[in-house]
RNA sequence: CGGGGCGUAGUAUACCGGUAGUACACUUGCUUUGGGAGCAAGUAGACCGAGUCCGAUUCUCGGCGCCCCGACCA
């Protein structure tokens, strides 16, 4: 696209009402806008990196059997009674609403109990599992303290995912199974090597729950690591003898770091079936709870996390897998000359060739040019000058690095 | 929810109990063009309410909002 036509616009300087690194970059970069207090809008840039993230989510947890779905915001009190989970003492991060005629609604902030009242209708025999079912949904939190920009907000969007199994050892499978799925994931979005699966309490379901974690000075969270298995253990379980006992690792060895949370694996048990009346015929035609997971991320937030861990002092920077667009073509031509004819007819090829380019065709001088790439991060930058007119090679600069490569226009178009 | 800080043009900031200043952005004109260009002119601002005062953006009180620390994060 013409960055001409983009309606954001970067600022110079960052937002007085945002601490946050990745806030401040973000809005700086005209990725996002804040509404609210812990309420993030996405705009054109933003919601590109939104949705590549979302985009290699998918195809993860595609790969694994999972079964897209989209359910509702708005939920029926009744099914939240049926858990115990509607009462505010019980749960403390409910919006609430009522209908016209005084009924009560909830806003969702989480779905273990509408999807596990909608699978009661599909799934009556062992034949029938097992499942995993999964959305991007919007999730509404009433926190009391939203913070940290965009990596602790009251509304989000959250991959979750549910696993529905005949029995626990069938569960154990799948739960591996997501557990390699998130590795996957974070390596591909350019956060693997700081992420460790992290052995969590596991609240009310089970012993424990696994988070993956993503080392960085600015997470909320501190963990231990154990470097040579590449697990880690959070703090809240860090006194229990049980999970040495259970893992196998050496306290000793443990180094301590902060990290954020990017996402969670949870065994449910047959909480939410028992609950819902969530029961599959066996083969014996005796009728049995089924078997849950859950499985979380949040996309939101691991875009912040790669911000936090990937930017440097000139602004964003985007792993090639997320980043908004591939290219980053910047014209240092002006007014019809010949660098601009050579840009716009790069661009035309290039956008011909379906090759997600953002080209910076505007009267501006080369600093700010510059400077805007810089800031808004994106994973290659092709400039054309001078000598791209002549020769119709072009630099090809590396946001992370720096490195340039000299590219023949036929490569670009490859 | 406890503690602390802060609300001034689109953005970032300054000063002041008596006509609110600067920078960036924006508009117009001329010059400039490989790392945030120059000159000139222009548009644009005190969170809301009450109180004190001749006069409040400034002082006092209340509300609302934002940030940080802590608690919380099912």
């Amino acid at each position: 696209m013409r960055q001409s036509k983009l309606f954001t616009k970067t600022r110079r300087e960052a937002p007085a009402d945002e601490v946050a690194k990745n806030a401040q970059l973000l809005v700086r970069a005209g990725f996002i806008h804040k509404e609210m207090a812990g309420v993030y809008d996405y705009l054109p840039l933003g919601l590109r990196t939104l949705n590549k993230i979302i985009g290699i989510i998918r195809e993860e947890i595609n790969a694994i059997g999972g079964e897209e779905v989209f359910l509702t915001t708005l939920q029926d009190p009744e099914i939240w009674k049926k858990s115990g989970r509607w009462d505010d003492v019980v749960v403390d991060v409910w919006f609430k609403t009522q209908l016209k005629n005084g009924s009560d609604l909830g806003l969702a902030n989480t779905h273990e109990e509408a999807l596990t009242a909608l699978m009661t209708e599909h799934i009556a025999s062992y034949k029938d599992l097992p499942r995993q079912v999964y959305q991007f949904q919007t999730k509404f939190r009433n926190e009391t303290r939203a913070k940290s920009g965009i990596m602790r907000t009251r509304e989000f969007i959250m991959k979750d995912l549910y696993s529905f199994s005949k029995d626990e050892k069938q569960h154990a499978e799948l739960y591996e199974k997501a557990a390699q799925a998130y590795e996957k994931i974070f390596a591909r979005v350019g956060i693997g090597e700081k992420t460790y699966r992290t052995f969590a309490s596991g609240g009310s379901f089970s012993k424990y729950s696994h988070e993956f974690q993503t080392v960085c000075d600015t997470g909320e969270d501190t963990i231990y690591i154990d470097t040579d298995k590449r697990l880690a253990i959070n703090k809240e379980v860090y006194d229990d003898p049980e999970v040495y006992a259970t893992t196998g690792i050496d306290k000793a060895q443990l180094t301590e770091a902060k990290a954020i949370e990017v996402g969670n694996i949870f065994t449910l048990s047959t909480k939410y079936s028992d609950a819902l009346g969530l029961t599959y015929k066996d083969a014996e035609g005796i009728a049995l709870p089924v078997f849950m997971g859950s499985y979380g991320i949040g996309p939101g937030r691991v875009m912040g996390t790669i911000v936090e861990l990937l930017s440097d002092d000139k602004g964003l920077v985007w792993p090639a897998s997320v980043s908004p667009f591939t290219y980053h073509l910047v014209s240092l031509g002006h007014n019809g000359d010949d660098i601009s004819k050579t840009a716009d007819e790069l661009y035309e090829d290039m956008f011909k060739e379906g090759i997600e380019v953002l080209y910076d065709d505007r009267e501006l001088s080369a600093g700010q040019k510059f400077a805007d790439s810089d800031l808004i991060g994106i994973s290659k930058r092709i400039v054309v000058g001078r000598e791209a007119v002549a020769s119709d090679i072009f630099e090809v600069v590396d946001r992370a690095t720096g490195s340039t490569v000299k590219t023949p226009r036929t490569e670009l178009l490859s």
